[in-house]
DNA sequence: CAGGATCCTCTCTGATACTG
DNA sequence: CAGTATCAGAGAGGATCCTG
């Protein structure tokens, strides 16, 4: 029970003691990544490629839903920033092999905190929005 | 060295065992709660509350660059999910108080734990950055 | 003080068609 | 197979003006 039974944790209580940064903020490595993994698809393609490495349409055919342009989008934003290595295999015809690097495994742990977090207080978020959005007041 | 050490996380490598669930990734809770806090101004909202309870204009001016109408967004939100409490005191004229719920409060652990992840992984990030966007390759 | 209403811009996302 | 290019719609985000 050493940081687990901190109420406030230290890291975001020790920041941001000035007015406002404002500029800072932009370029706050936080709200850096959260931008890009709370976009639609990263963090689905990130578990996926968490588990085995994938080639593009094996993706594709695993979410289904997704489209070509936004799996392209994805997979080259987490490429960019380091998450995902992209190797092209010398078969015919050409296929891509997509994986997580070491920087993207790492980051499952976060993440699957969060994860754990969001899916044991899903349900009272549940019931606040139902409070807030009345789904009609009496017909 | 039970959890921690495990590479990939249990809870993320149990899901998803099927091809894909796609409606099912539109009511996945950790989706959801991503697309909250990966907006533009949530975390940060969130992050002044847990230091104190804050009034609108306090918000405002501790933030900055906010305009009124996204921080009145952003804090109708985290109060329709439950995670802000807004009371309004019998003042004149009028003050609204601001403040973190329990759920709120719970949030900060994953939060900073996600933090934690950034801070330390931003120099590798941002060089990767670098790679996959130069500046100008050569001239 | 704490917003609401309106207008405008940019990004995200998706559908469709085409390519090496 | 693994993408690229283009078009269109929805929402995020901001600026400005107005109100109780």
């Amino acid at each position: 029970m050493s940081a687990r039974n901190t109420g406030v944790p230290a890291l975001l209580n020790a920041a941001l003691p000035r007015p406002v940064p404002s500029d800072e903020h932009d370029q706050c490595p936080v709200t850096d990544v959260l931008r890009r993994i709370g976009d639609k698809w990263t963090v689905l393609v990130v578990v996926l490629l968490g588990q085995r490495p994938h080639r593009f349409n094996d993706l594709h055919r695993g979410i289904e839903t997704i489209s070509q342009r936004m799996l392209t989008r994805t997979l080259r934003g987490l490429a960019e920033d380091g998450l995902v290595h992209r190797e092209v295999l010398p078969t015919n015809p050409p296929s891509v092999e997509y994986s997580l690097t070491r920087l993207g495994r790492s980051l499952l742990e976060p993440l699957s905190i969060l994860a754990e977090w969001a899916i044991e207080n899903q349900p009272v978020i549940a019931a606040s929005r139902r409070i807030h959005n009345p789904p009609s007041s009496k017909g």
